[in-house]
DNA sequence: TGAATATTCGAAAACGTTTTAAATATGTAA
DNA sequence: TTACATATTTAAAACGTTTTCGAATATTCA
């Protein structure tokens, strides 16, 4: 078992405790020979500091932490990925925790595991919120609205992308509109459907409420409920709204098989850009949403939190409309 | 800042820092009634543990950590997710690690942040091999064979999945072969065309050397070559293998770029069985690895290891085929 | 009732570091 | 040489826990 603690070194080094760790941590007293005589024992014992040990005595921990409760799919890895590198600008690291429970998430920041933290959690309740925000420990919410002193909000602008979507669709020409909600009390597919809607009455078109469907971000889903409301004999309108790509997917299946032509018959335009985008037939126009930005701005945001550059605020990434196929000019 | 030790609780409660930590650790030696009494009192200040103090004198973290050089893609998050949901089984927490630098894995696994760990990261080094083993902290890899006392390996089968892929081929009738190699240097890559190689062989056939053709993962590299092959005059061979999915999604375009159907004039077969097979036409045969199987695995050899149930070993993941239409019966 | 035994509690040591303040060594000017 | 400033090192306190072991109290038994 390794248990070579600093005390080991000092005795090997013929050296104080204290000196070693002067030595170690740079700390620009030792003189250059102990230091070099600390250096060489410190490597041929093997020395590794305990953690738990520094950050008991140190200030912070130099850590951010990504509490999030689910890693699956492509999105959060590239988040995750994008939010390390962005971490290693500023000498921090990040430790990533895959949690499901407000437990985890209030005694590893408030049990000094990291001093910063960004949470992507929906799960998370108002208590905990409460709790974070008292703590003064720099937090950022991914999926929901808060702003306290040292707590801020990032967020994809899915009020914006609603309405770019709409808008788009608008300078197509199409005068019909239908739209593949997400799920059910979730920030994004309330947003998306709001800036949707708020485009089509700006432009005097209201939707008709039976032409919103249930997708819940799943193609199954969204094929099902497509398939239903044109066996129904609803007349399909000259463009869908799918809250998510895989959505937006299940619809274009749907209205091919009933005949449907996309785009000449119906415009479908989805959200996310999803690798998957570029490869169906017909390619999917979608609105990207960056996780690769969202990581940058989020650790960029966290770091101004941390050394009080600035106080909590709500931040909104904007989406861009990425034209391809599956819809076109009349 | 939310500053509360256990000294307070104690202070609070009208009882020693003992006795609180007993109750709060379930040490079942403490009166219910003083127990109860703080309880309250340790959540009327609202008291995390600093987990820092705690490890400092435990012995185990009771975590997990996964030290991994990207998560960006699907299949990590699907690997995190999965052993994150086993960990929890075992009443252990996991923390993931994204790092590229031998340090940060030796630091924080020899720092004694985490008690047992998993490791997918290709740059480490021998020296860091050598140690983590020595450690006698049990120790996983994902993309080499190690075994030490404490250590195992657990790997995709990648040998047997270049196998299955050279049967499967072979049973349609195929008469000649093409690969579409990954990643020079990469061990799957290495593995999965040995064990195609091999099957071939067994079978009396083999692969002209010009055939294999270098796709590195990726669709346009694969696309490039496989174009490239074909515009300088080589014959298409019957079937090809491609190391994994993109890279047999590049080699199909090129090929039906060039006027050759798949799978009637060529048979493609691919590995991984990304989420796009589905959806691309012809739609993706492949021969599946499934991460989902894998995180399980791995953290239930590893809670073996740590609970010294067994010795490290090298451990095999198997591949499945999985039939969809870029490959038929001749 | 008194002694023996359980039960419950607390004082203090320990974990491995960093940091503070004090001690010692070294150098410099008079 | 002395006195003093500076450079280098060290002892000890502190961080917040868990754990050991002895003390105090409560309970049981004869």
């Amino acid at each position: 078992m390794n248990k070579v603690t600093i005390k080991d070194v000092a005795r090997e080094a013929g050296v104080s405790i204290s000196t070693v760790s002067n030595a170690l941590n740079g700390v620009d007293v030792v003189q250059p020979k102990t230091k070099e005589r600390i250096l060489e024992a410190a490597g041929r014992l093997n020395y590794i500091p305990n953690l738990n040990g520094r950050n008991l005595k140190a200030a912070g921990t130099k850590a951010a932490g990504l509490f999030i409760s689910s890693m699956r799919g492509a999105f959060y890895g590239t988040l995750a990925d994008s939010m390390y590198w962005e971490c290693l600008k500023y000498g921090y690291e990040l430790y990533i925790y895959i949690t499901h429970k407000n437990t985890t998430i209030v005694n590893n920041i408030l049990g000094r595991r990291v001093d910063a933290a960004v949470i992507l959690y929906e799960g998370v309740t108002d208590e905990t919120v409460e709790r974070l925000i008292q703590s003064e420990i720099p937090v950022i919410f991914l999926d929901r609205e808060v702003k306290g002193k040292n707590a801020s909000s990032i967020v994809f602008d899915s009020f914006h992308e609603g309405e770019q979507a709409g808008e788009y669709l608008l300078s197509l020409g199409n005068k019909s509109f239908g739209h593949i909600y997400g799920v059910e009390g979730n920030y994004d597919s309330i947003k998306r459907y709001e800036g949707f809607v708020h485009a089509l009455k700006r432009a005097g078109v209201t939707m008709a409420l039976e032409n919103v469907l249930p997708g819940r971000f799943e193609k199954d889903a969204a094929y099902q409920e497509v398939k239903r409301f044109l066996e129904e004999g609803h007349k399909a309108p000259d463009a869908f709204f799918a809250a998510n790509d895989l959505s937006a997917l299940g619809c274009i299946r749907a209205l091919t098989e009933k005949g449907l032509r996309v785009p000449e018959d119906v415009h479908v335009i989805g959200c996310d850009d999803i690798e998957l985008c570029e490869f169906v037939d017909p390619k999917l126009t979608t609105i990207r949403t960056s996780f690769e930005t969202m990581g940058i701005t989020v650790v960029d945001h966290l770091m101004e939190l941390v050394d009080k550059k600035r106080g909590g605020s709500i931040e909104r990434i904007s989406g861009k409309i990425i034209e391809r196929d599956s819809c076109m000019a009349r």
